[in-house]
DNA sequence: ACCTGAACACCGTTCAAGT
DNA sequence: ACCTGAACACCGTTCAAGT
């Protein structure tokens, strides 16, 4: 045929990353998966850093958009974060080696959506874009919280479905603290900032530890 | 002299680890630090692994937990967890390269602490153990998402003290969000576990790619 | 233009020696 | 008991050839 292309390599590289986790792939393994030799994925990819980038944007852009009269503003952020949430499982590692300092196109999208809905609830710039973080912020820390959780209760896997009462029961718990993330926002919202108060009050927080 | 000990190596470990970040140390490097061929470390740790994994502990044990008398239950989770902050924040990428499924001392230690704030706050057990989940995760993902941040912000660094700035910007954000949580727990107290409902309600989630 | 195979500069770690 | 130096099995990637 006519050869690879991106799309091929991305493909692939998903494929196995989703298999054996983004660190464990190589690109020794990606060329065995495209059946294909060591260096010809490099004629389309710059590196590997990068192709984890593609595959991590084309996981991203897989996140479901509620529309805009889907509900509340909590019930639309709701859906989005949760969407993000088992997106983001989907690909263990992932998250831990993309490159620093870099932010993936749908990553932008993604902030501006969620952004919007918040100050569609009536959320100031400002504030709006700190719960932005704040929520994003939880999310990433839960999905890796989660891969060792899962990791260490491989004991009682006898019967081959506790990896999917495993997943129901990550999502309820990423799900309480997000409610409970988005309740706090909600009071935020009536009462009128009482969190972003005295932000600079302890300047000298305790990082010296006792050893 | 006596030779090494496990606390030089570890000690060691941590220094190079602060300065160049737990991904970019070798055990190379360490010896180097050491004063001392690249094995020797291998007589007092039995893997790169388990020295982070020291470090990490060691790392932990720094968190203050505040007093009994010290505050409602949410100014000391407020207080541990910003010490949390600042602590995990001290080695680079140390937290993406632990061993999966290991449950560190000192993270079993603060676990501890923090479900028995929660308890003294009035919680069940089952909602304490995911509040508590919820607000690690937190912590977790905000230092993920800070080191991502500063290294995208490297553009405006000519005067030296930017990275100051940087550190007052990140605790005031990781404050921000950790009241709003903290908030939202506040109200789940009042209000009664309105976040916990329906939590099997919507089985699948969309966790298709649109591609 | 696209692919290959050998090679390079790393890495963590094993192993046989040295003291 | 503790340390060393050479070596091994990997990695990502460069480079000179091949078609």
């Amino acid at each position: 045929m006519t050869g690879l292309n991106e799309l091929d390599v991305e493909r692939a590289g998903r494929a196995v990353a989703e298999r054996v986790g983004a660190r464990a792939l190589t690109m020794r393994m990606l060329a065995a998966e495209l059946g294909v030799s060591t260096m010809a994925a490099y004629r389309h990819v710059v590196s590997k850093t990068e192709l984890l980038a593609l595959i991590a944007d084309d996981i991203l852009s897989g996140v479901t958009v509620p529309s805009g009269g889907c509900g509340e503003w909590d019930t639309r952020l709701e859906i989005l974060e949760s969407s993000a949430f088992s997106q983001i499982s989907l690909v263990p590692d992932l998250w831990d080696l993309l490159p620093p300092g870099r932010i993936l196109p749908a990553e932008l999208r993604l902030n501006g959506v969620v952004a919007g809905i918040l100050l569609s609830a009536g959320f100031e710039p400002l504030p709006a874009a700190w719960a932005q973080e704040a929520i994003f912020g939880y999310v990433f820390g839960q999905v890796r919280l989660r891969m060792r959780v899962v990791s260490a209760g491989l004991t009682d896997d006898r019967d081959g479905h506790r990896g999917r009462t495993d997943r129901a029961e990550m999502q309820a718990h990423f799900l309480y603290g997000l409610r409970i993330m988005l309740a706090g926002l909600r009071k935020e919202l009536e009462g009128g900032g009482a969190a972003s108060c005295e932000v600079h009050q302890r300047s000298a927080l305790p990082s010296h530890p006792t050893r």
